[in-house]
DNA sequence: ATTTATTTTTAGGTTTGTCTAAACCTATTT
DNA sequence: AAATAGGTTTAGACAAACCTAAAAATAAAT
């Protein structure tokens, strides 16, 4: 079986959606996708008649196991690409999406294979998002936000939600990036920033609002 | 200005339709990007819209200047995603040109600068075609047929006509690839086979068949 | 110089994915 | 229980890229 750029993007974007929300209704999926709510209902057909989307007029609806199996697929290959740009052409995190985006639609297995073995098996992308293997099967963590982790215990940055440009600046400026390790040595209550150590740098200050997109693994 | 991969494949296909013939035709054109003569009429109406063909109704067409800057453009991200696939990735040559034929559409300046400078800017594909550059200038070799080169003279290999798995399987047992330096010995009129001299190997024959598939630089 | 053959174009139709506008459900509020 | 607001679906159209079949133009052969 082989689905068209737009069928993919569709696939993908209910993935996404769904990891995000328990029920997935068509506007969302309309502004994830770009277009109009109208396009979303031919397009829940097609998939439907396809067998990719569980779906019945007017109720929400979610992806059948095989649609999972596609989008993981199709995220694979994102993020496997995304890691490519990053780690082998040097760019950076936040020009790689769009790439990405149209490098996700080749179609060879066997392309995506050699570019895993190439890249050595990566299990995280620039993002810190986890790469599924061939089978579809990525590791599962558990992300704290930086907010809310225990004063005093180490924690590894493992993923930023605000991949803006503004937001890279920041962290740089930091010297803060995926694999970071930090600890919390204090949480002002009052504008609920926080204090952070980080080996062999001065203690440093981040902005509730700074902290609020930075998640870590314990 | 952005064009659509339809739009991509012909103005690639006349490129190539161009190299090798003084006129190119409808029809020709409509068996490179396996469509029908109609189809080719209506895109070339769009494309001499687009200022990209020269184009007459009944008359045959070539592409404008910049519809050839285009088409090389086009190339270049062809070769260089070759090079990759066969350097990088481990493809075989005979392995790569479909997937370098989606490759070839993606969109971004960037990527293709970086990815050629990933590469340390080869000039030539692995199949010995020539690589333009980013201003779409290429080394232009004179190759001279296998079965025309002067006796005891050295020549280097740079282009095999036959792509097929069958050929490469039959130029691997007799260790020649692009940039093997080989001299030829002996020219049997008889059959118009060809007895080669490759350093550090025992003599061996060529057939007159696979001799005409063997480009080389003296 | 006609006739014949080949190639190219036109005309009208299909598919895919999109749109707008109107009709239709569902859920919440009154 | 009815009214209203919000989201969803249908209907009808459009653009891109393709098709077939018929008409028109060019090229080749007599």
């Amino acid at each position: 079986m082989n689905f068209s750029i737009s069928e993919e993007n569709y696939i993908k974007s209910i993935y996404h959606l769904q990891v995000l929300h328990e029920r997935v209704n068509a506007s969302m999926l309309a502004g994830m996708v770009n277009t109009k709510a109208a396009s979303v209902t031919d397009m829940l057909k097609k998939l439907h008649k396809k067998k990719l989307v569980h779906y019945e007029p007017y109720k929400s609806f979610i992806l059948t196991d095989e649609g999972n199996k596609i989008a993981l697929n199709i995220v694979r290959k994102h993020r496997l690409w995304e890691y490519f740009l990053v780690n082998k052409l040097g760019f950076q995190w936040d020009q790689v999406h769009d790439i990405a985006e149209e490098l996700e639609h080749i179609n060879s297995i066997e392309l995506i294979s050699r570019l895993d073995e190439f890249l050595q098996y990566p299990e995280f992308d620039p993002h810190g998002d986890p790469i599924p293997n061939s089978k579809g099967k990525m590791i599962a963590l558990k992300r704290i936000n930086l907010t809310e982790i225990p004063l005093k215990k180490m924690a590894v940055v493992s993923y930023i939600k605000d991949q803006s440009v503004a937001m890279l600046d920041l962290l740089k400026h930091f010297q803060i990036s995926i694999g970071t390790k930090i600890k919390i040595s204090k949480r002002f209550e009052f504008d609920g920033s926080v204090e952070i150590k980080i080996d062999k740098l001065p203690d440093a200050i981040l902005s509730n609002q700074v902290a609020k997109n930075i998640y870590c693994v314990i």
